[in-house]
DNA sequence: TATTGTTATACTCTATAACTATA
DNA sequence: TATAGTTATAGAGTATAACAATA
């Protein structure tokens, strides 16, 4: 077996790469981090968003969303309350500025993003998402066992 | 758009809990890191290869190679030699020791990797298969504008 | 006592530049 | 002068634990 054919390494690389050339676009243009940016992502539609919640609908963990909510509110791209039936929790919003940066954002990102899917066929493109969807649901049965934290 | 149907994010996702999967394998019971794995990997099949080669036939710069190269030989895994005809490289062996741990590690890699594969349909297998060839190509197309050192 | 968010710490990884040896 | 490998440094990212507030 050749390395370049290993299954695994192949997904890890062409997903890295995908990766980088989106991070390039709100990362080095608009000085968001990933997580700074998935949270922005789920915000700017949900308009209001639970800790609980943001945990859930990303792969951050706690830390991650404490820290990239305390970023994000800091540049006033979000707010953050406590709810009063549970003050444990925390309560985040987008403001108008923070939805304008994603207005801004999320065209040059999905073009980009259209830029590499688009060099591809459509029948490669179909191909992809529907093995992905498989991979998602196969991995995610394989990771009962472990916790998030 | 959700994030959770964003392609690039899906794709992310899964290949990040993939290579967790295989790094538990590599890394937690034989304590190799995930660039000492590729170069053990190359070497197991080639015997020999010389550090550009090395470069090219993984995503690592001559600075990652520098530094798994020399913790495996540390371990004793691998060998390095500076060759006569140009002695600004390097050629990189591999020891009976590190083939033997490379013969003990890789099936159990496989028998991870295919523990989640095996548990899509054949169907989606060849999609994802075929999708990821595709999108290796179209995100390489994208990427000749960058260097990598 | 359990859950949640925050803070602290250490560890790994990545990117970049400086340096040495060789061509 | 250019190329290659090594070493150094800083920055980003990740993992873990300790802590404080609340349930």
């Amino acid at each position: 077996m050749q390395l370049e054919s290993f299954f695994p390494y192949r997904l890890a690389v062409a997903a890295e790469a995908f990766s980088r050339q989106l991070i390039e676009v709100y990362g080095r243009t608009y000085g968001l981090k990933r997580e700074e940016w998935r949270l922005i992502f789920l915000l700017a539609r949900a308009q209001r968003i639970d800790s609980l919640e943001l945990g859930r609908r990303t792969t951050l963990d706690k830390v991650q969303v404490s820290r990239a909510a305390a970023r994000l509110e800091e540049k006033g791209l979000i707010t953050k309350t406590t709810p009063d039936n549970d003050r444990r929790l925390r309560v985040y919003g987008i403001t108008a500025e923070g939805q304008a940066l994603f207005n801004e954002i999320l065209p040059q990102v999905e073009a980009r993003a259209s830029e590499i899917l688009k060099s591809m066929s459509a029948e490669d493109r179909a191909a992809l998402d529907q093995g992905l969807e498989a991979l998602k649901r196969a991995v995610e049965g394989r990771r009962r066992s472990r916790g998030k934290g």
